[in-house]
DNA sequence: CTTGACTCTGTACTATAGTCCAGACTATAT
DNA sequence: ATATAGTCTGGACTATAGTACAGAGTCAAG
């Protein structure tokens, strides 16, 4: 991980200040390492920071229970949902656009061309 | 369409500069009202602005044909179907995670976020 | 002990896609 | 004729997720 992306996430507040040495260095305490790996495995699901940042704070708060993170959980299924049958839809219409060109003539005559400068519904 | 984004489109070349009235005031020509029904159907298709830029210079440039325009368009469809993938990989692992948690009982025992902890693949 | 590689800070910049604002001017309805 | 609504310009600001840079200081190997 590139230690700008680091300092990022540190003003951020995803990360806690971190130790210094005197020299000033940063100390990555296991904490800290946990946490950066914990941003990752969030960012590879799908969530953005602020919801890794909700999360990371979940995690600490003794008030919240599992509940809390299963609720965001599910809500990102949904979402991720939606927006997989948002791309299979778009999928569609182009497949249909590209069946409709043979790849022939001059763009003047090229159906998807003519497609998308239509006014009507697809 | 909001006038502010209309302005947009002609800072970043996606409209050409529009006629005027006497007052200043833009004149919309037939073209510029095809373009930004051109833009919408891209983005509506998932085609950045940047993409639909070129498309729309494909458009009017008189040595491009419809290959071209079919050569993007198939080129859209593969990204858009790895998006789709990556995002049901995603919806798996989250819906596995969900599996794992009952709701109940501390996050300190949460089964997400001790997934999320760890290291190792999930 | 010097050299090269690394880190420090703070700020600015990238990309994407817009949105908002002040202060001035215009268009339209009453 | 005036009030209200809309538009003009140029620049600043939003969100998201970083990356780059200058100038200073530090760390480790030979």
């Amino acid at each position: 991980m590139n230690i700008e992306t680091i300092r990022f996430y540190e003003r951020k507040g995803l990360l806690p200040e971190p130790e210094r040495r005197e020299s000033g260095y940063r100390k990555y305490t296991d904490d800290a390492v946990g946490r950066l790996i914990f941003i990752r495995h969030g960012k590879e699901l799908g969530f953005s920071l602020a919801e890794i940042a909700d999360l990371l704070t979940l995690r600490v708060d003794p008030r919240t229970t599992c509940a809390d993170v299963k609720l965001r959980t599910d809500a990102k299924i949904v979402s991720v949902r939606e927006k997989i049958i948002s791309l299979q839809k778009i999928e569609q219409a182009l497949i249909n656009l590209s069946a409709d060109c043979k790849g022939l003539g001059p763009t003047s005559e090229c159906p998807i061309l003519e497609a998308l400068e239509t006014v009507g519904e697809a």
